[in-house]
DNA sequence: CGTACACTTGAGTGGCCTCAATACCTGTGG
DNA sequence: CCACAGGTATTGAGGCCACTCAAGTGTACG
């Protein structure tokens, strides 16, 4: 089911250093810590689980290479899709906090792991609080998507949801160097669709339908092609700063002017 | 609209405290750190804004007392109601990392709020590793709670969806000390309910009334009055261990035969 | 005691669901 | 190279859950 092996040391920097280098700017030294970090790998293949519901795990995973899904699986079968997983996302948060993991995650394309053991975890606060801050960071990030999430299950409408969880996707994509201005690789089927959004599978494809009709989106080939991206945005009122425009604030280089006082 | 003023040294422990005392035995030089970061403080009033929508934040706040909201407002006036944040929720996150907030958060009672300013964060990322990694644990329980409340929207049904939220309300107010085993609070209005559940205000009321007529719970004067906890359970689906029951893993005390090999 | 807000209930509608059947794709083995 | 099987996508018919609109009833507070 997993092999483990050692990676090849990356002479680029990894997605997750990518990503933290975002919050803080990344020493030599921390950058090599980031890589070490993540330098005991598992291979998933396609389709097979990472993470299983109700099991205990005590470690936490990055995603080193390809795409994977977290979604919780009620007592009757019905399933919630809680997010897509790209390259530098922590998959292991937070179900290694728990005794057995409230959710699963499977790997919906070939999938490299990185393991990091909580003793590197502590390792990583005690010495490198700058990158320990940048998790963080990192991880606050998050929670705005699933606010985003949210948001789109509970009081948008069906052609909103598909329209602005596309539009999610693409931006996601396009920041991890997937995908083009207009295009980017679809992974999911329209089922996962259908529970990642709340929907059912018929009245996916019936949305997704109007929206190629209306000429905003379609999908060929396991591709994603936005023809207006304008329009569509405009219709799913998208908007995505929640995705990136963080504050590159660095705690210990720039406290700056703020404080306090700033507040209000 | 908001005073400032030094607050009493607390002789019991803050909200803040007793949360991450679950993850971390704090030392009395930890607890007095944490004390000193919430002594500045704020008091917002019934109803009134704490963090608005589309503005931009420079320092956390954190919930000392008071019952608080959050919601996104969509440009046509729908609204999400994102969570609620009792004592010792962190309410800045993850505002105060966007250029301009992509939330608002409202008191519901009047609230007295800690301000955390960006420069006493560092400090702690920097000193007290171990409270950090706490702060940590915390943060990422609250995923749990979004990550929950995104099933109920996406995968339940109105009924379902009440009882589970109600489940989960009683659970948290008492883990805090409000409430007891079968009644607490309800700070919220059925439109504010409407709104977290992705309902219309009609359909929340006839739920809570069949709820009532089921003798499974009713919400009088303000309070919501539990009659049947297994009952209500077992309909909700509702398991609490996704609320409190983590594991008490200290990184630093016990990492113990965990590690890479623990992983499957 | 009046005004505002929250709650309650009804009638009618519609968005999305369920069930069901058909078409399509993609890999696999004969 | 084709037949077949399984999953995936598509489309239709009918129904229900939850919505909208609207009116009326508490109930808290100035």
């Amino acid at each position: 089911m997993t092999t483990q092996q050692p990676r090849a040391k990356a002479a680029v920097r990894s997605s997750l250093a990518q990503k933290l280098a975002q919050f803080v700017t990344l020493s030599p030294a921390e950058a090599e810590v980031l890589e070490d970090l993540q330098s005991t790998t598992r291979v998933v293949r396609h389709s097979r689980e990472i993470i299983s519901q109700g099991r205990r795990y005590d470690a936490l995973l990055v995603m080193v290479e390809g795409i994977a899904v977290r979604y919780r699986i009620l007592r009757d079968g019905r399933r919630q899709v809680l997010n897509i997983a790209l390259p530098g996302d922590l998959v292991g948060f937070p179900a290694c906090f728990f005794e057995s993991a409230p959710y699963a995650i499977s790997a919906l394309t070939e999938t490299v792991l990185g393991c990091i053991p909580f003793r590197a975890l502590a390792c990583l606060f005690e010495r490198h609080p700058r990158l320990a801050t940048a998790l963080f960071w990192s991880f606050s990030a998050e929670t705005a998507v699933y606010i985003e999430h949210l948001t789109d299950v509970g009081r948008r409408t069906a052609l909103e949801r598909v329209a602005h969880f596309l539009l999610e996707l693409m931006v996601r994509f396009q920041s991890i160097g997937l995908g083009d201005a207009r295009s980017f690789p679809m992974p999911l089927t329209q089922e996962l669709l259908a529970d990642a959004l709340g929907l059912s599978v018929p009245h996916v494809n019936r949305t997704l339908r109007q929206l190629r009709d209306d000429d905003l989106v379609r999908i060929e080939a396991h591709r994603v092609i936005v023809n207006d991206v304008e329009a569509l945005s405009a219709l799913a009122d998208f908007d995505k700063s929640y995705l990136g425009r963080l504050r590159p604030l660095d705690l210990f280089d720039a406290v700056g002017a703020g404080g306090v006082a700033a507040l209000q």
